[in-house]
DNA sequence: CCATAGTATGAGAACGAGTCTCACTATCTC
DNA sequence: GAGATAGTGAGACTCGTTCTCATACTATGG
């Protein structure tokens, strides 16, 4: 399913500190775009079944490829939100948080710092070399909690 | 495979606040022993290796039941550490946090709390009734930084 | 002591997320 | 154009986990 695609390959030019060239092929720019327009952190399999209406003819190997690249370059962040088994995925790629809902698994951002000198604090008790934090509240989101007990 | 128990099943007592009733027999047991003894957050499939090793006719099934049984009662911890698929226990259940190491996954107890207030402030931000929170730290462990690069 | 109801167990099938393999197709460099 | 290299899609596969079901144990009331 190649002749579908407008062929029209391009590397990505280095936008931010952290991210790397990377052939921007138009399955990957499908990916890119669909992981740009969610704003609700979908799991890799969302994304793949976003990305297939799109472009019926993408494989599930070539979307989780293209995560993979992507998260790896910088151009997207992963998050393991814990909840179900499920990567879920952020084309938001500042430093933030996330809320995260115990009954539907719905993720909202946050943005929270945590005290540089705390993190050299623990970098020394622990033996750790910390190179970053993941800081994840759960809850229950508005939808949930005036959807009532379950 | 059920003659090699010794049959001594009784209830817990309900020690701590949060924890319940929860019937123990032998293989709920061995579970809580293995999760006791190990001070190395092991996952659900090591624990089922390690709890084979006392009871070789135990089966994966009871093992996962036992796990979750644990967790909801309030006798463990699930961690999710994001890295790899596989969830962590943890017996210890007292608030504390992990410092994760992104070569070998292993993880180190921390002890760092977040002040209410600023839970409220996010409670009040989101809409989310939040429940808890989860704070993790990435890095390399020392073993893994003398190691050298990969 | 026995009957019966309820609960726990072990084996193995099934499941879902994600990865690997391989033949094929595009693209790049000469 | 002719390699060389990289990317793709289909589908088989792995792995962690859950489900199902027949069997075994335990508790309770005669």
């Amino acid at each position: 399913m190649y002749g579908v695609w407008i062929h029209t390959v391009a590397n990505i030019g280095c936008v931010m500190a952290g991210q790397q060239d990377l052939r921007l092929t138009p399955q990957r720019r499908a990916v890119l775009e669909v992981l740009r327009t969610a704003h609700d952190h979908p799991t890799a399999a969302e994304v793949y079944a976003r990305v297939r209406a799109v472009a019926p003819g993408i494989g599930a190997a070539t979307v989780y490829r293209a995560l993979g690249l992507l998260v790896r370059a910088g151009y997207a962040l992963e998050l393991s939100l814990g909840n179900g088994v499920a990567a879920r995925y952020d084309a938001n790629v500042a430093r933030h948080d996330h809320a995260v809902c115990d009954r539907c698994g719905r993720a909202a951002d946050i943005d929270l710092p945590v005290p540089a000198e705390l993190v050299n604090a623990l970098s020394r008790r622990t033996g750790f070399a910390i190179t970053g934090y993941d800081l994840q509240f759960r809850g229950l989101c508005p939808a949930c909690q005036t959807n009532g007990p379950r």
